[in-house]
RNA sequence: GGCGCCGUGGCCAAGUGGUAAGGCAGAGGACUGCAAAUCCUCGAUCCCCGGUUCGAAUCCGGGCGGCGCCUCCA
């Protein structure tokens, strides 16, 4: 099945060519790393991570580049305010961000670049662009694109901006540009900059970049002068996206970007807690609340990336509810008793239905939500089979099941994630076996209360017990539930 | 004001012309010492009104309601 992305640029969706045949050349926009990164951040992580997962799948040699913006406004503000440089200030917001990326089960990218690790390549971008006639410098030692000279420009965001704006006054606006339209490719220092170790010597002038510049400067460097995928929240559609084509596309006169995904904003379902409202909610705190991350991680794909997400508390429990019914399951078919001698139980070929769809689901537009149906109708149907066949079945069907939900979970990941907040180190997991141990002797015994006892007291620790003829097994159900 | 999006069962959410995936929650049943897990059964006039069509949640028009962007917020 052919992938077809929705390619913001022409508001359709398009089948997916690279560049380069079996390549694919990937430019995320990340965060600015002034500050913890939040759920909704981390919705547009998350995808990134799902289309870097899905490429993979497929086979793309795929070349992955997420950008960390270390300097801006409000870092540089921040970083005064602590009287510490900008990479003082930012460092640890970075290492948190891939921190609690892995968590997440976000595969790395292959390159991770500062933008203040790449103000020589800004620089030479700005002189490119002055040399033809795109830029010009002001008086105090700015640089600010012309967009008269890039005629295209707008065909992005689909913005007219000749009567939106053509009226308004050239303001006081801090640096004095020709026209308010024109956006600033390099900033003349000022005290703050220079405090916050934000300065750097320019042709023109010591100064800094302006925000679109590094992304073009990073893409540039890192994937090259056509991208194959840039990737983006749905804000950064215009300005910060309309000017990177601007900026790019004058400098090399090739297409930037073949393919623009853009990913909808999150709703908070309940609670306030947008950061607009100084109640942000960071994926920090949700881990440290003891928020299952494979919850966390499934909550995040369950609607498409074009659509708005309802994200509350209610959601992550029902995320988590669902993560362990295919965990259960996957251990389900791990454990099946498997038989040469059965006879063809038909769960390996609803495993082989199940792949079909869920590709299907993924090629188009990469609907996961989609995918995730069938993949859980797999799993009912699954179960369905299993519990009519007393959990026996011949061993190349149980492989096959199994071959599939990994297959699966390269691109969902949830497996994966779930496994790695779930581990149970030898010790405790020696202590839940005496446990297990002694309730059995209480169970044989009739001594019910004090078998309840003891499943209690394994349940507060997340361990769930399952009796059944041929035992009981336990379970690590994740981080403790919700609280409030 | 300009550009754009959305309104599907209690909640979340696919489906964009052939008569409604999936998850969570809920009800009943099976299984269980009781549970848990699992299975079976049950639940939707797809915001409203017109129109196009043999046929519309899906296309068109209107209305009501919600939302995003319009210079540094993913």
């Amino acid at each position: 099945m052919r992938l077809r992305l929705f390619n913001t640029l022409t508001r359709s969706l398009e089948p997916f060519e690279p560049l380069e045949h079996g390549r694919a050349g990937v430019y995320a926009c990340g965060p600015t790393i002034y500050d913890h990164a939040h759920v909704g951040n981390f919705r547009s992580f998350v995808f990134y991570d799902l289309v870097h997962r899905y490429l993979e799948w497929k086979g793309y040699d795929v070349r992955f580049v997420m950008n960390l913006t270390d300097v801006d406004d409000k870092t540089i503000r921040a970083a005064v305010a602590e009287g510490k440089t900008i990479s003082e200030y930012t460092e640890p917001f970075a290492q948190a961000i891939l921190e609690e990326a892995d968590a997440l089960g976000i595969r790395r990218a292959d390159r991770y670049p500062r933008a203040t690790a790449y103000v020589d390549e800004m620089i030479a971008l700005v002189e490119r662009l002055l040399e033809k006639g795109h830029a010009y410098r002001t008086d105090d030692g700015s640089v600010f694109f012309d967009i008269t000279s890039f005629p295209e420009y707008g065909k992005l965001s689909r913005k007219n901006l000749d009567e939106a704006r053509r009226g308004e006054r050239v303001s006081e606006d801090e640096y004095g540009k020709d026209d308010v339209r024109d956006f600033a490719l390099w900033k003349a220092s000022k005290p703050e900059d220079r405090e916050a170790g934000a300065a750097w010597p320019a042709p023109w002038g010591e100064g800094r970049p302006g925000w679109h510049l590094e992304c073009s400067a990073m893409s540039l460097a890192e994937v090259g002068e056509t991208l194959d995928i840039h990737l983006g929240g749905e804000d950064l559609v215009f300005p910060h996206h309309e000017d990177e084509i601007a900026q790019s596309e004058g400098a090399t006169g090739k297409p930037f970007v073949r393919y623009w995904l853009h990913v909808r904003h999150l709703r908070f379902a309940d609670e306030k807690m947008s950061k607009s409202r100084g109640n942000t909610v960071t994926v920090q705190d949700l881990l440290e609340q003891g928020v299952d991350p494979a919850a966390l991680r499934h909550q995040l794909l369950s609607a498409h990336y074009r659509s708005e997400l309802a994200f509350g508390r209610e959601g992550l429990e029902g995320s988590g509810r669902a993560v362990q019914r295919l965990i259960d399951f996957r251990d389900r078919v791990e454990e099946v008793h498997t038989d040469p001698s059965a006879a063809i139980s038909g769960i390996g070929g609803k495993a082989e239905e199940a792949l079909e769809r869920f590709e299907g689901a993924l090629a188009d537009d990469l609907n996961v939500p989609g995918g995730l149906g069938a993949l859980f109708s797999f799993v009912s149907e699954g179960n369905g089979i299993l519990d009519r066949k007393g959990d026996r079945v011949p061993p190349e069907e149980a492989e096959r099941v199994l071959e599939v939900l990994g297959s699966m979970d390269e691109v969902l990941g949830l497996l994966e994630v779930a496994g790695q907040s779930r581990t149970v180190d030898a010790e405790t997991r020696h202590w839940i076996e005496d446990r297990i141990g002694e309730r059995e002797e209480a169970r044989r015994s009739k001594d019910f209360s004090r078998a309840d006892a003891i499943r209690d007291e394994l349940a507060e620790r997340g361990i769930v017990l399952e009796d059944s003829s041929r035992g009981t097994r336990w379970k690590h159900v994740g981080t403790r539930p919700l609280v409030g």
